[in-house]
DNA sequence: ATCCTCCCCTAC
DNA sequence: TAAGGTAGGGGAGGAT
């Protein structure tokens, strides 16, 4: 028992020991303890004594200043509620004893508690057999209290996992499921910000300016590799004391509970399961000493709330996050506890992660308050020194956010995270290379991070505590007891050393949903329900990141054989153990049927009892980009297909009932597209048409439709399963893809109507999507499948001719030419794909000389026709196509239009006949025809001249064909166009154009036709001497035809002044290359080192280093408060901080 | 050797 | 009452 008594208490019993004479602290001031309280009721009346206060045994109203209780009944507080009666916690009584002096007691009213419980008291009050008597005690306590609660409560119902909202409501509550929320989303965070070319540093920028601006900085000295962590100080609590700042200097908590007595209905179990929890965690280690009793102080009515982050003032009384509040109240009884506010750690985070991305976007999300941050290529960029950085981004860190946060720097991860653990709270400390050796000895080796429980425990057998022992363990013995890999990683550690990089962009590897809390099932049936809830959970994440899964692991946790039925934490898991188990399927899917059906067949191969279950989770991996990515179809191609169908025709947006099979294929397409998994099972009819239609050629449907057979030869020899699912369970997988919904694109849909989408799904869209991308190219890769060549032509030339490929204002991120070289690009896989297909008609065709075939199916009249029409495709490029791209622009749409309009209708009827024979739908003859009328229209007639020019236009066009290819690629290639001479046009650019003593780094090149594009460097003596310069240079380039000319200016002068005069240099010198940093820039400039020791850090940095160096001069610098943290020198030195025992740490997980 | 599955461990 | 989630590194041991 003694050990019980807290080290506050002995604390105080020895200062007045000491100090001999008892000050008078409470100058009459007089308590009455009513009910239990720590300290006692008997203890309290001897501080109270001690220091000058009175003890009353009875509430004398008007006499008796506070009462002081730690808990009381819901019916004594609604007495006392609204009288004026104080009552106080005990802890006031303690903590004006160590102040010395008489506090505030409002912090430690407890009423103020419960005023957050009004819905509780409300209950009560509504109930009819007790409103007449909350008013009066008497009454009340002559009904049996306990009576009254059953009354209410009949049998405490408690929610679980069977309600309804369960998991909403859990999930909304579950702090730790919204911090790894958060920490999802600042990963995709800061890999959007860095796809995302438009992002501005202007943090950064500012900071350049500051420095020049402000000449009492330090002299900047550079550092080879600075990593730096940065961790908000106490984040739940800061946030939390952000609009309470009366509490900052109590020790506060955020917890659920509020310290409350619990009910003690199952002292028993809860005793037994502390010492099975002993037990194991003995057996596990085999060492008795290393196992510290953590739950010796938890009684059985104590709280086993979890504190979820506690401010440094309760750290001192050794409470530690995570750690329970039962336990925490003991060491601390006047913790002051405060609830979560989910909202506001969402927006403090975000305010952090924006504000330090306005500096660099090197950074690697670690959790919403934590993150590493690539420092190197930021202060070799703005010539500011680590610490005085340090102390600009904290402050402004604090101003935008109203929380501290501590930062630590060093050459790698391991120092830098040690760095901040060093500097908190609200501090910044920086470890040099060279002092990470010295600095790492001191520090535990439970401190590393990745040593935890297990590790520090086993390493403590070894009688290895600090990292300084750890540095003399053989690096044989660390990997025999921890693998290869750890014992490797363990000992480069204890030196400090640590070659991990940062990973600023971050990519999932796995999707999951666990719940370990509320899970009491009765039945099978109450457990495939929450399966299917949550596989749809499941479902809506894989959804929210685009992607799908190829294999589903179901994670169980089942109670301990040993273990008591009622856990010690209400509705929590108690002692487990636990079960995974995972098959891999055959397409990976976001489906939630499909996760819900074989979650199922897992858990019935593992055959648990659901009364023993605890948990349960749906871990997807093995992750694909799903292509159809996007739930929502705001924007997506197929839409507008959809609409152009829709205003062609008034009817088309009714919709067909499920019955109405026959259809326009292209309705009934996007009708299907729409539709969800939930309704793909009903018309079996329509979904047959729609695969067999779309996907006679799509590989990925063919190995669905045997997947069930083969996911049998592949997982049934394990699997053992019973017959029962079988049939209904694989026909369902087996059209898995389609009710996935992955969109598709019909390929009946007419060409025309197609490129009418493309463009208006161009100029809608501002950066492509994925999704829609690969829905086009599926699109076009059937219509080759179909045969359909002109349909593919039609489509790339259109691509290749029209308007806004070529002058589209709509340039995205990264693509800032716009649509320009699409035009070429267009071309090239025009030409590649007709030398294809020559080659392969060629083959065909010598195949067929080899060995003749009798000609028995309509497809070798459809060859006939393709080769026809190759030599049409080619006849239009000799006669339309070569003289100009808008001429053929003007002349091809009118004719596929009508001809396809055609097709189409044929096709359909076709379609709704014979679903099977779609490969040949279209009457090659009626193709072929038309296509000669079209040809009739443009030459003379169909006689042997007609023929003749076939054969002409066919050797020509081969000829041509091979000629644009290779124009293509010269383009792509960036050469400089045939009819430009760069050597002679910068002969004569120096020549003419009086004042340009240099010209360099100068490129001529070819965006598309005759876009020509040059750029230089060109250097004069000073700005004014340029601005008159740069108009006839302007000119110059356009006589020579090159319209589109960037001119970085050098400036003689300038550079004289701020660079090292030793380096005025040959004329052929650039002044304005990059700056001498590290090592990786010389290869990335457009012609490789041709001079020495010139770089940029990272290619982010490179626009700012390189280019816009002139722009500074022109920036006004404003005089913030931070240039002022610079001029009162307040950099802030680390605070020495001491290292705490993670004993609770270590010893609270309940899990052995 | 390298992969896979089923764990365990760690971090926040 | 209480809201014990989630992603990733890595090891053991078997299959290839
Ligand atoms: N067992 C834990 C640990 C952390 N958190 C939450 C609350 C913390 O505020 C937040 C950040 O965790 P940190 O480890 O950064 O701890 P703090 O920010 O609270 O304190 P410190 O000043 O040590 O960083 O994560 C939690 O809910 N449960
Ligand atoms: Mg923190
Ligand atoms: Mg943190």
């Amino acid at each position: 028992m003694s050990a019980k008594k807290s080290k506050l208490e002995k604390q105080f019993r020895s200062e007045a020991q000491i100090e001999g004479v008892k000050k008078n602290i409470f100058n009459g001031t007089s308590i009455f303890v009513n009910g239990y309280t720590v300290p006692s009721a008997d203890e309290l009346k001897h501080f109270m004594m001690d220091y000058g206060g009175i003890y009353h045994h009875y509430y004398k109203t008007g006499n008796t200043t506070f009462m002081v209780a730690s808990n009381l009944p819901h019916v004594k507080i609604q007495h006392y509620k609204n009288s004026a009666v104080k009552i106080i916690k005990p802890s006031w009584v303690t903590d004006c004893i160590e102040a010395g002096k008489i506090l505030d007691h409002k912090p430690y009213l407890l009423l103020s508690d419960f005023d957050k419980e009004q819905k509780q008291l409300n209950f009560f009050k509504a109930n009819p057999s007790t409103s007449s008597a909350s008013t009066s005690t008497e009454i009340i306590n002559a009904v049996s209290p306990s009576k009254v609660e059953k009354k209410l409560n009949p049998s405490p119902k408690r929610k679980t996992a069977v309600d309804d909202n369960f998991l909403d409501e859990f999930y909304s509550n579950s702090r730790l499921h919204h911090i790894s929320t958060l920490s999802a989303t600042f990963k995709q965070y800061i890999n959007e910000l860095r796809i995302k070319r438009s992002h501005q540093f202007t943090a950064r920028e500012f900071l350049k300016n500051l420095k020049l601006n402000t000449p009492n900085m330090e002299e900047y000295q550079p550092v080879q590799c600075c990593i730096m962590h940065i961790d908000m100080d106490c984040f739940f609590v800061s946030v939390g004391l952000r609009n309470r700042p009366e509490l900052k200097e109590f020790p506060v908590a955020v917890t659920h509970a509020k310290g409350n007595r619990v009910p003690s209905d199952h002292a028993e179990d809860r005793r037994a399961e502390f010492e099975l929890h002993e037990k194991r965690f003995k057996e596990k280690y085999q060492n008795s000493d290393a196992y510290k009793p953590w739950f010796i102080d938890i009684g059985e009515s104590d709280s086993m709330a979890e504190v979820a982050s506690c401010n440094y003032a309760a750290r001192n009384f050794g409470i530690k996050n995570g750690m329970l509040l039962g336990q925490a109240l003991k060491l601390c009884p006047n913790l002051k506890t405060i609830p979560y506010d989910f909202d506001g750690y969402k927006d403090v985070a975000y305010k952090l992660f924006g504000h330090v991305a306005s500096y660099t976007l090197d950074i690697e999300a670690v959790s919403c308050d934590e993150m590493f941050v690539d420092c190197t290529s930021l202060l070799a960029c703005t010539k500011v020194n680590v610490l005085e950085f340090a102390t600009i981004l904290r402050k402004e860190i604090q101003e935008i956010t109203g929380c501290t946060c501590s930062t630590g720097f060093g050459p790698n991860r391991l120092i830098a995270r040690l760095a901040t653990k060093k500097a908190k709270p609200d501090g910044q400390f920086y470890v040099r290379p060279e002092e990470s050796k010295d600095f790492i000895q001191d520090f535990l080796v439970s401190e590393l991070p990745g040593v935890g429980r297990s590790i520090s425990t086993k390493l403590a057998n070894m009688n290895v505590q600090s990292c300084k022992e750890l540095q003399d363990v053989p690096l044989s013995v660390l990997q025999a007891e921890f693998g290869n890999k750890m014992g490797q990683n363990l000992q480069r550690y204890s030196f400090g050393e640590d070659d991990r990089p940062l990973n600023f962009c971050h990519q999932r590897k796995s999707v999951s949903a666990e719940v370990n809390y509320g899970i009491r099932f009765q039945r099978k049936e109450e457990v495939e329900a929450f399966f299917k809830k949550l596989s749809a959970e499941v479902e809506n994440r894989l959804n929210n990141v685009k992607m799908k899964g190829k294999a589903i692991t179901l994670k169980l946790m089942i109670k301990a054989e040993n273990a008591p039925k009622e856990t010690a934490k209400f509705l929590g898991h108690g002692i487990c153990d636990y079960v995974t188990k995972s098959v891999s399927l055959i397409d990976a899917t976001a489906d939630s049927e499909v996760i819900y059906r074989e979650t199922m067949k897992i858990f019935n191969q593992l055959k648990v009892n659901p009364e023993d279950m605890r948990g349960v989770g749906i871990q997807m991996t093995k992750l694909t980009e799903s292509k159809n990515g996007a739930p929502e179809s705001h924007g997506r191609l197929d839409t507008f297909v959809v609409k152009i169908k829709k205003k062609d025709s008034p009817d088309g947006d009714t919709r067909p009932g499920p019955s109405s099979d026959v259809r326009i294929t292209e309705e009934n397409n996007s009708k299907l597209d729409e539709a969800g998994p939930s309704c793909s099972n009903k018309s079996k009819f329509n979904e047959s048409e729609y695969d067999v239609t779309l996907s006679q050629v799509d590989t990925d449907y063919l190995a669905a439709l045997p997947s069930n057979i083969k996911e049998e030869i592949i997982h049934g020899l394990r699997k053992r399963r019973k017959n029962n699912t079988s049939g209904d369970g694989n026909s369902r997988l087996g059209s898995t893809k389609n009710d996935n919904g992955v969109r598709k694109l019909n390929p009946l849909i007419p060409s025309t109507e197609m490129t009418t989408a493309i463009t208006e799904w161009v100029s809608k869209e501002q950066i492509p999507k994925e999704y829609d991308t690969r829905m086009l190219s599926d699109y076009l890769q059937q219509l080759i499948l179909k045969k359909e060549f002109e349909s593919v032509n039609f489509i790339v030339n259109h691509f290749q001719k029209s308007n806004f490929l070529q002058m589209s204002p709509k340039k995205w991120s990264k693509n800032t030419f716009g649509w320009a070289r699409a035009e070429v690009l267009g071309a090239l896989v025009n030409a590649v794909f007709l030398i294809a297909l020559c080659f392969s008609i060629t083959v065909e065709a010598c195949k067929r000389f080899i060995e003749p075939k009798e000609i028995h199916s309509e497809k070798w009249i459809l060859s006939v026709g393709i080769m026809g029409l190759i030599v049409n495709i080619i006849g239009l490029f000799l006669f339309h196509g070569h003289g100009g791209h808008s001429h053929s622009h003007s002349s091809m749409p009118p004719h596929n239009h009508s001809r396809l309009t055609q097709l189409v209708t044929a096709g359909a009827d076709a379609n709704a006949t014979d679903d099977n024979e779609n490969d040949e739908r279209f009457p090659p003859q009626h193709f072929h025809d038309h296509i000669h009328e079209k040809k009739v229209d443009s030459s003379t007639q169909m006689n042997m001249h007609g023929v003749f020019l076939h054969v002409l236009a066919d050797a020509l066009g081969s000829v041509i064909v091979i000629i644009s290819a290779t124009e293509s690629a010269l383009i792509l290639l960036q050469t400089v166009p045939t009819h430009i001479q760069v050597d002679e046009i910068q002969r004569r650019l120096l020549e003419h154009v009086d004042g340009v003593l240099a010209v360099h780094e100068f490129h001529v090149w070819q965006l598309a036709g005759d876009r020509i594009i040059a750029s230089a460097h060109i250097r004069c003596r000073n700005l004014s001497e340029y601005m008159k310069l740069a108009e006839k240079v302007k000119e110059f380039f356009h006589n020579e035809g090159i319209h589109s000319t960037t001119i970085q200016p050098e400036f003689v002068e300038i550079a004289d002044f701020s660079e090292n005069t030793e380096k005025k240099a040959p004329a052929q010198d650039c002044v304005l290359d990059c700056p001498k940093t590290d090592k990786s820039c010389t290869l990335s400039t457009c012609c490789g080192p041709s001079k020495k020791g010139r770089e940029t850090p990272s290619p982010v940095d490179t626009p700012y280093l390189c280019r816009q160096r002139n722009n500074i001069n022109s920036t006004q610098i404003g005089r913030g408060p931070v240039s002022e943290i610079i001029e009162r020198g307040a950099l802030l030195a680390n605070t020495n901080h001491m290292h705490e025992a993670e004993a609770s740490a270590i010893a609270n997980p309940l899990n052995i």
